[in-house]
Order: C-alpha cells, then structure tokens, then sequence
DNA sequence: AAGTGTTTGTGCCCACAATTACAAACTGTT
DNA sequence: AACAGTTTGTAATTGTGGGCACAAACACTT
C-alpha cells in the first residue's frame, strides 16, 4: 500500500512521545492522551497507525512498549545508520558535538572538508578527511546518509558528488532548492524559510504583551 | 481572505529563487522557469500568487524586481525583525556567528544562558546575558522572535517566559512538542525527525550504489 | 452475569489543496 | 495588420487527507 508522506512524517513525533512515556515508566497510552500531549487529534494517530496493522486494545489504548518497538520497525529504527558530514564549519562543528543523532542510533562516521586548516584535526572522535577523498573514501566504506554542511555556492556539486557515492538519503542545511534523481530523498533544514513565513502572521499584529490564557 | 498556510509556506521559497534572479541580472521569469528550477509545478505558483494579486503579464511572465518587492511587501520582509536567542552552547555560537539571518532582516540582538563561564563573554558583537534578566531585559526592550537553543528539558520553561515577555513567534530548535497559546507562532527545527522518517524510504532498498540518471 | 464506561479501528463524508484546461492578454514576426 | 507563439489568471475538476461517528471489543464494578 502507497502510505502518505505526511502520515510518515508524523510517526517519528509519536515515537519521540512513546520513548519519553516509557521513560517515565507508562505502560499504557490512548490515543486520547497522546493526542493532547502532542496536539494532534487522538482519530489522526489512531488512522495513521491503522495503516500498518492494530496496535491497540479496545478499552485500554496501546502499550508503550509494543507500539514503541512496532514504530521502530517501521521507520527502519530498529538498527543503526551510517553517516557522512561534508563542511566541519560553525555549523558541521555543532552537528559533530550533538549527542542527539547518535543517542538514536544515526553515527556520523566521516567527516570532510575543503579548509587545509580543519582537514587532519580530531574532532569529537573523527579525523577530518579532505574533501577530495569524499568519492574514494565513501565508494569504499558507504555510508546511508549524507550530511551536508558547506555553504550555499558548493552545496549541490557536494550533493552531486554524495549521490555518486550511493547516498540515497541527504539532510541538507544549505539554503538551496537541491536537484536529485528520485529515488535519493532530501529533507532540507531551513531555519531562515521558517522565519520568513512567520512573518507573515506577526505583521499587522500589535507589538505589546498580550495575556494570553494557555490554550 | 484566508490563505492556506502550505502557500505562505512556500512563498519564501519563491523569494529565495527570486533574489537569486535578480542578482544574476535577470528581469524576467515564467512560472514555467521559476517552477522547473525549484521543483514545483508552474500552476501552483500561478496560483499561489493569485490569492494576492495579479503581478504577471500574458505573454511574457513576472517582472523579476517587481514580484521581489510584492513578496517581501506580502511576507513582512520590507522592515527589520528583531531577535533573542536563549541557550548559547554549541548550535547558539553557530547560530550566533551565521550571517544568513542578519542579510535576510532578522538581526539577533539579546543572547542568554545560564551558565556563569558564558554570562558577560562577547560573542559576535553581542554580550552574553544571564538568563534570570530575561523577563527585565525583554519586557523593556520587547523583540519580535525567540530562538530557543537550550537543552529539551529547560526549553518549555524558556518558551513560556519568552511569550510572557510578548515574543509571539519562537523558533525552536529543542527536540520537544512545544505547548503555545493561540496567537503564538512555533517553528520547529529537527533535523533527527527528518533523520527518522527518511529512514522509512530507505530500509528495504539496496545499499550498493545505483546510477541514475538526472531526473 | 449484567451493566457501565473506555477506547480502538474504520467507513463515510467533507474540506481543501493540487492539477487541468482554456480564454484572454501580451510579444514578436512577417 | 494579421498571425503564430507565449504565458498568465482562474474556473472547473480531481484527488487526497482529516475529522466524525459508531460498532465492536475490552476493562471494571456491582
Ligand atoms: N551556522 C548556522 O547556524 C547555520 C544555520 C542554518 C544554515 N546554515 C548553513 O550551513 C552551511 C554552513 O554554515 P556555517 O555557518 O557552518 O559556515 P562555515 O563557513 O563556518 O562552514 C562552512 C565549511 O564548509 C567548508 N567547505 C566549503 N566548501 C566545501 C566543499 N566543497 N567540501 C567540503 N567542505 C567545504 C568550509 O571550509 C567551511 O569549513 C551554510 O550553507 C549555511 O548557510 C548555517
Ligand atoms: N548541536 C546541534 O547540532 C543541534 C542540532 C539540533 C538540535 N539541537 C538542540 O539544540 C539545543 C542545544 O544544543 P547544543 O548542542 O547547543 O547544546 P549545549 O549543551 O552545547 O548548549 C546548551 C546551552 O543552553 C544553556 N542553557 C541551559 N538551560 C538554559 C536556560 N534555562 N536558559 C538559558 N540557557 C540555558 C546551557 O548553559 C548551554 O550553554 C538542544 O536542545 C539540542 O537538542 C542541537
């Protein structure tokens, strides 16, 4: 069956609320609770995880545990990715440090740039390679993801380059509309496209403090 | 009228194309060029732009200045947006020292945390604030937007001050379904999410590198 | 065992976004 | 001035995703 993109992109959002649940020792949780926990409406989770089987328990909702690990399994989660950081730059540096991709299961395990000052130094447990070695180096060791941190001008002949290595997947923090050949998926990380379409509500807006009561 | 928020979504990224244009001199673009070089169908930016006016000509297409000029008039991005980031560890410094926010209007000007060996300390122009002046600091100076760059535990607690303080739109760079009151506006930043549901697409398929030709 | 209260899974309907298709408007050429 | 070629703006159509509502299933109490 053809699944929705938007029901996929949802599932990683339960999962993050399962994990956190199970944490605090949860056994149980409905849709209804979930649902309100993540602003999303308790029929919405319900068809989205209808679409891959019956999870739950009339009367009950669904065990933490069980759902956690189905998700996992469903999302590819349930082992560990390999990853290329192309730009040790402000930004590549801070991605490096960031304990949130491995503590789920995304290890970085190459890093690369052009700058002959970065390439040899250690960083967080990784030899920064250079970048010539990029199609050598992942042709030999591939990795699944691609990781792309260098600015706006290089962005697509990295990305280029990165597909022909057999990168099939590609998070992409340069602000440019990549081209890829299907089958190779992009998930562009746009802080600044977020903040130009915010501005759109807050302008004609009044500038004071307004009490809000929480919704 | 009420405009799909998926349009104003997208409008920034019509800018971005735009501004792109026009530094290369062009004067003119069809919606047919515009949408084939960023992935969208030429319709769909036909009619993106009719919910806001007429701006094209039969015949020959937009006037490349002329549509910057609407959109930015449209977006709220003929004026200055002032913003605060909370948390300056390693993504606030990146954030703090990338020049794509400040060339795009968006000027950051308050920088907090927490921690005592950072307080006081000047990083890119600006002086690192203690956290606890906050609320003082912002409820005098009030600023259009909140970048939220703490750790997940802390960070509903900052957003809840910074909407207290009349910060109506937040971007959110903490791995948490932020609760807001109506009339505040959250972008989320989450790259392990885009992370987790690429991985759906890419499990079951084979690793070994496949040529594809340009699509 | 019966009854009350919960919660799932899903058929159905509705809203709305995307696409299609075309008349109208304009350009450039002969 | 007529004509061929473009391209816009939008009416009409299609497609799809979200929410509603309810039967069925289960828990818990009396
Ligand atoms: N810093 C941020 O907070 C931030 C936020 C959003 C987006 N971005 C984007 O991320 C990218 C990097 O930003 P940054 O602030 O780290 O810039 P930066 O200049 O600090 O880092 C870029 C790095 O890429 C390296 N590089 C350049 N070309 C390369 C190539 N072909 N192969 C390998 N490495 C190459 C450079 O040597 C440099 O080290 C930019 O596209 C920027 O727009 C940054
Ligand atoms: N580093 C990345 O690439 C990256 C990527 C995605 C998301 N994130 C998220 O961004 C956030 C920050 O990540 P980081 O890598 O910079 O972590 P970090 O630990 O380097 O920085 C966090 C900073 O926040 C400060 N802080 C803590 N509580 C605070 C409070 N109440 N008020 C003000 N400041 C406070 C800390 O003193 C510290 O300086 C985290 O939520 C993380 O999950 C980081």
């Amino acid at each position: 069956m053809e699944i929705p993109p938007v029901v996929i992109d949802r599932l990683p959002l339960y999962t993050r609320a399962l994990a956190s649940l199970e944490v605090q020792g949860r056994e149980v949780i409905s849709s209804q609770d979930l649902g309100t926990s993540l602003g999303v409406t308790p029929a919405q989770i319900r068809k989205d995880l209808s679409y891959f089987g019956r999870f739950g328990k009339q009367g009950r909702g669904y065990n933490v545990r069980k759902l956690l690990d189905e998700l996992h399994r469903i999302l590819g989660l349930d082992r560990q990715w390999r990853m290329a950081l192309v730009g040790v730059g402000k930004l590549g540096r801070a991605i490096l440090g960031y304990d949130g991709f491995r503590s789920q299961g995304f290890r970085i395990v190459e890093a690369f740039d052009v700058n002959p000052e970065r390439v040899g130094r250690r960083v967080d447990n990784l030899t920064v390679r250079d970048a010539t070695d990029l199609e050598p180096v992942l042709s030999k060791n591939p990795v699944d993801v691609g990781i792309v941190a260098v600015p706006a001008e290089t962005a697509q002949d990295v990305i280029d380059v990165l597909i022909r290595c057999g990168v099939r997947a590609i998070l992409n923090y340069a602000p440019i509309a990549a081209r890829v050949p299907s089958g190779v998926y992009v998930k562009r990380i746009e802080p600044v496209l977020a903040l130009q379409s915010m501005t759109y509500y807050l302008k004609n807006r009044p500038h004071a403090p307004i009490p809000t009561p929480r919704s």
